[in-house]
DNA sequence: CGAACCATTGACCATGATCAATGATTGTGG
DNA sequence: CCACAATCATTGATCATGGTCAATGGTTCG
């Protein structure tokens, strides 16, 4: 998911732990990944859905994926988004745990998981390495949930624009591949909500929208100290 | 982590997938963790600290253990609370993702990663269980997350009273050991609005409060109703 | 160009946080 | 064993944040 560069202790959107894996695990995973097939994905086009029995595990190779639950009154709860060298599904154990869907067009190399397990058989150092891969989903799982609870919608949205940024490699603009609505969803607020907070956020001239998908960040402290919940009383 | 009886499609703040191992998994462990050391803990003693760099596996043999981080402005959250069977901390990779502490007196077996990953070797059926053990644990963080966001307290804790009658067997007494701040911080609430709804839940007779660690569920049909969100205006 | 969708802004309201006081429970030392 | 302190829980009053409803403005696509 999202990484984030931020001050130890201070709680991220997620802190600085990616998802995607080191470079000699990377060049285990490709091998095993080169010679499967690869799936293409027009946006909003799902991958699989919640409750899906298929066990497929995915790498993207281009594009974004978001990850989904529904929830009982219709909601959508966005669990988290996907990049470029990240891994789904390996967590499909008999079900799919959630839906991925998706943002942008996305190109995947699939691996079924007869495969990924006979692997294991010729290549023991693969299993530390799934459990690697996993430990890390957790923890970026664990890192939301400490984020979600309890933090104003200026705080998460702020640390939201951080992880952005760094993890577009902190380019001065940011591409908002995302609606207002996919952000919403991720941060547990209405889109109401984040659209008055990036306003606030325009207008105290901390971020500069160009367009609706694409802003620039013009004070990086004060949205550091924001998503820190350093008090500004604006 | 806590299991919960739920319809399906329902968020509760688990769904029925528990941390625990089935049947044959749990020889295959007890083989492994048969032989190693145990240790015990008094409340309120930690078993590890978020950042530490042990790396060993636990599985709790009695007792109960909650896993936490804190927040940069010294608030805690709770990420989820352990009961016996289950299994703590393969999830770490280089250092620990939360601080685990013992809720009431736990006994717990230890097993050093390196003697689990030799294991691996002889006993290669065990890394398909690694990883379905860290799945469960990841779909449990990610249904918290479902929960946590947009469910009002009143949600909350009529769901969190549901998984902790199903966890402990669906009789009638349930054991709060927890203190009123256990929930609150598991919840993302403050302890006012844990005691209050509780009050709320007393005063309409869908729980009796024996004493304050000890309670009755008069009416489960209406407690699952607010868990689902149910709209109820008494 | 118009329709459909998405984003912004405003007014109002409900939920839960905060501050504060009181009650209950637990633990400790005389 | 009681008394006092300390901790924890309950209850009340007030307030701020963010959700809801509604209207308007922008963007995109056929």
């Amino acid at each position: 998911m999202l990484a984030l560069t931020a001050k130890l202790q201070r709680p991220s959107l997620h802190p600085a732990r990616p998802v995607g894996l080191s470079d000699n695990q990377l060049k285990l995973f490709d091998k095993i990944f080169s010679s499967q097939p690869t799936r293409n994905l027009e946006p909003q086009q799902h991958l699989f859905h919640e409750g899906d029995e298929d066990r497929t595990i995915y790498r993207i190779e281009t594009g974004m994926i978001r990850l989904y639950r529904l929830l009982s009154d219709g909601r959508r709860q966005i669990i988290s988004f996907r990049f470029a060298g990240d891994v789904l599904g390996i967590e499909a154990t008999s079900r799919r745990h959630c839906s991925a869907e998706a943002v942008s067009q996305a190109k995947l190399q699939c691996l079924d998981s007869f495969s990924a397990y006979r692997s294991l058989k010729d290549e023991p150092a693969l299993a530390p390495q799934l459990v690697t891969l996993l430990s890390k989903e957790l923890d970026n799982a664990r890192s939301q949930i400490a984020v979600l609870n309890r933090r104003s919608a200026i705080e998460k949205l702020a640390a939201f624009i951080l992880e952005l940024h760094a993890r577009q490699g902190n380019r001065g603009e940011i591409e908002l591949q995302l609606s207002r609505t996919d952000i919403a969803d991720f941060l547990g607020l209405t889109i109401e909500t984040v659209s008055r907070n990036l306003t606030k956020l325009r207008t105290h001239h901390v971020i500069q929208l160009l367009t609706i998908h694409k802003l620039i960040i013009l004070d990086i402290g004060r949205l550091q100290d924001l998503a820190d919940g350093e008090r500004d009383d604006w």
